[in-house]
DNA sequence: TTGTGTATTGTTAACCTTTCGCATCAAAAC
DNA sequence: GTTTTGATGCGAAAGGTTAACAATACACAA
């Protein structure tokens, strides 16, 4: 997508960024793997098949940089790694927030799209007051392929 | 409450486990502060005051155990610490899960009740198959208080 | 283009939470 | 009381992330 690279260069522009060979090559990881959650390692990994010259600090220092654009989202499983994914607003024509199911047995993430929360936000901010900016719902279980696999041993 | 530390008891005998005093210890600083979300490193200085002697390491072990016992809960927030809260069946009436309202500004932490993901969870089993055992909700904003705080100061 | 100022980078070391290894200790069983 | 075996405490190590700093390269103006 050479339009979204563009956009990412006006974007850095206008926050008095400037463009680096680094960071486009970091948000293209990122870019052509929409769905994929990201650790900084695996980010570190891809980027130097091209850029074998790029130093682990400087994706951190990046991955920080494009969360705080809102380019990409966090995801954290709690099994001691961050991940991070190309924004969902980036590349799907609605800009809802998706959630994720987490498989307990093969480890996949699965995302789904679902508006319930608005409703409950609403009621929140009707009796407690508390006014939610953003959200992170994860479920986790097993999935289809998993349970169909255990189905088959048996 | 000395009916949970008996139920405690109980439960570490019936699994195999040594019932010591570290164990003890540590449980009832969580089972006094009901809703509070202490780091590891917070355990350890709340169970210093009474048993100087005892571990960081200790800590951690026994907080893997109660966690696996199911009497305390988990919570990531992101910020580099993992927290514990005591599992909400252990005070509660009811055994529902709640959910967390985390506050941008002040830090604090809300808990609500809501069963709202019952249908989605429903639902979700029958479009894609996945079958959701557990689920993490947590919802980011400014709470009443921090809201209350800036309208006065404009 | 060329030069200059400044943000950015790469390297390495430091940080911080959590886990491991192992000798010692104490709870449970005999 | 003795034995057995799991639990503890200490210190070191692990592992992901951040900081320090000199070297580099981008932006902008001449």
């Amino acid at each position: 997508m050479p339009s979204s690279r563009e956009q990412f260069k006006v974007l850095l522009r206008t926050n008095g960024l400037k463009i680096t060979n680094q960071r486009i090559a970091i948000l293209e990881v990122l870019s052509n793997r929409p769905g994929k959650h990201l650790t900084a390692e695996e980010i570190y990994e891809y980027v130097r098949e091209e850029h074998p010259e790029i130093g682990l600090a400087t994706v951190y220092r990046t991955i920080l940089l494009l969360s705080e654009l809102n380019l990409i989202d966090k995801l954290n499983l709690g099994d001691g790694y961050v991940r991070y994914e190309i924004s969902a607003k980036r590349h799907e024509e609605n800009s809802h927030h998706h959630h994720h199911l987490i498989c307990l047995e093969c480890g996949n993430i699965y995302a789904f799209q679902d508006d319930l929360l608005e409703n409950l936000e609403a009621k929140i901010k009707d009796t407690l007051g508390f006014e939610v900016m953003d959200h992170e719902v994860k479920l986790y279980g097993h999935c289809k392929k998993c349970i169909d696999k255990k189905s088959e041993e048996i």
